[in-house]
DNA sequence: TGGCAACCATACGCGACCGTATTGAATCGG
DNA sequence: CCGATTCAATACGGTCGCGTATGGTTGCCA
């Protein structure tokens, strides 16, 4: 038998990372109003005597999640996001990955569910505007108007949002349409003029 | 000075109706969580006695803003979409029609961000169905294929969504498009076929 | 082996909201 | 004018989650 000590402490003990992480779960899950220490700890096999080692409060977990939150977009964009030399390519890059990552379409629509929260909005409005700089800057490079590249940066992210709220409260409707890649395709052929030929 | 009695009961008293319709707006500018019986009553000028005489309880009251909602959601569709003839102009006043309530849309909204609760889920996914079937039958008409008509009406609908969560959320971001109706006109331009000229 | 630091449990007080009871005041029909 | 009805105030007990205080284990290290 392996030597295991009086109180193996059911998990090895736990990292403040791990709080976030569970907290991220959640969120995505259940929404802000769940990630709640109580429950959390619940969760997570320990009372709150634990969580008020790792945090000073419930708010200091949250700002946590939002910050790691903050980080790997701005990460993922930059990867995926790369120099794409083609205006037509990227564009079409950039709404399939977008599409293409539900985990993290999720988390997103379960932020904006709390976008009321003082803590929740300035992230959301970074993304948000950060997205829609992102979709106004592809579309002029297509030589599209300012104001027109506006319009359809606009109705991408609308399209993109509203996809990922209908999938989070009522996925039945979403699943209908069987084919998610042709969904997508009927996006990118509708708002993307076609290359010169 | 007029006879003012004694105590002028400061609103000629309170309707069923008016604590509904005050529910109702107080869901719509803060989401679910707001419309708590204490807070609902002191913004209205009274105390829980009042209410719990209208009321047998929370949910009830919730129970009644959902179908007042569910209600007039039914007569507006019923009277705006009426008998056109044209498929082309039939979907393109469904579209212009949807856009340019915004007093529903922000409603709308709200409960989506509630979708998780139990009350609202079953009249947002009712809600939803029923939307998402009049698309289908709009886009059929104009002589697409059941899946091709699907997927638009999915985008056209996950499009109305996304617009008023991004209005709800972030609405500098949406306002930096100054122009709705252009965006409206895109949306139709990308997702209706030309009519055969 | 004593001691300190990391990690966690337990117990408590607090505030917000729900729902119940009970009482009070205005109003209307007879 | 009076009693019943309608509407509302007050006071109470219960739940859930936050945050604090305090004490208990474990492990490492001198």
């Amino acid at each position: 038998m392996a030597p295991i000590s009086k109180k193996p402490r059911a998990n090895p003990t736990l990292s403040r990372e791990a709080w976030v992480l569970a907290a991220t779960n959640l969120l995505a899950r259940e929404g802000l109003q769940a990630v709640a220490v109580e429950p959390l700890a619940l969760a997570l096999g320990v009372t709150k005597g634990s969580f008020y080692w790792h945090f000073k409060s419930r708010n200091e977990l949250i700002q946590a999640v939002l910050e790691a939150w903050e980080q790997d977009q701005s990460a993922d964009v930059a990867t995926r996001y790369g120099g794409i030399p083609d205006p037509h390519r990227r564009l079409r890059v950039l709404l399939f990955a977008a599409f293409e990552d539900v985990e993290n379409g999720k988390l997103f629509a379960a932020l904006t569910v709390s976008a009321q929260d003082s803590r929740v909005e300035p992230a959301l409005r970074r993304a948000t505007e950060r997205r829609l700089a992102l979709g106004l800057e592809a579309f002029q490079a297509l030589g599209l108007s300012e104001e027109e590249a506006r319009q359809r940066a606009l109705l991408a992210y609308a399209a993109y949002t509203g996809y990922f709220q209908l999938l989070r409260t009522t996925p039945e409707a979403v699943e209908a349409v069987t084919d998610l890649s042709g969904y997508v395709h009927r996006l990118a052929d509708a708002l993307v003029p076609e290359p010169p030929t």
